[in-house]
DNA sequence: TTGACATGAAACCGAAAGGTTATATATAAT
DNA sequence: ATTATATATAACCTTTCGGTTTCATGTCAA
């Protein structure tokens, strides 16, 4: 499941799980165990989400004592803006397109 | 592969050749065949695609002749739009909190 | 009416997703 | 030293994903 880049940040923010999960850790860092206790499924799982949020560099995991704790890392969603940022002229049309210009100017 | 709901805005804009499409789509209303012609995948798998874009609500087709035309419905990236606004103050600090504060006064 | 064109739909395939259980290892507490 | 805690990793399972090939159907053009 490792491995090196296999996830970019559309990929891993997908699975409603892995939303959650980056809620979780925009609140405050976490330890794994600490974040699956908000689940319903296996510590395991989590773990595995977490890699998948790790190759999507969304979130950085560091060892103290015997805990792994996790924390946000949301430089990659300023990419899904930017792809979003693009369509958003086509909806509500009225209003966005004065945000659009005003946006434009910054 | 259809069914109901199956598939969000999450998930659909996952895949690479998906987001393709919904760029082709933002031009103009194009017909099946001519979408195909800008990848080097089947028909098939195009109109697959289609189809989960489609559960997405993100395009629409209808019925011309024989050819089907979609077009973009992009109103569920505000869905989006929404989800990832709140990640906002969480890069780029220094710029981002003042934007944050004009467009609560909107 | 006979092709050619555009799509629909079924059957199949290998790989990946998302999950589990089981086992191993490192650290903390007693 | 022993036990409990926190995580890591491997093996396995089922379902979905993304793709293919094949065949059927509807529509336009000659």
């Amino acid at each position: 499941m490792a491995a090196a880049e296999k996830h970019d940040v559309f990929q891993a923010i997908a699975d409603p799980t892995r939303r959650q999960v980056l809620r979780l850790l925009s609140e405050k860092e976490r330890p794994i165990s600490e974040i699956t206790s908000h689940f319903s499924v296996s510590r395991t799982a989590i773990t595995k989400h977490l890699h998948i949020l790790s190759e999507a560099k969304l979130v950085s995991g560091r060892k103290v004592g015997r805990e792994k704790l996790y924390r946000l890392q949301p430089e990659p969603l300023e990419e899904l803006h930017e792809w979003l940022s693009y369509y958003e002229r086509f909806w509500s049309n009225k209003l966005s397109i004065l945000k659009h210009i005003a946006e434009k100017e910054n």
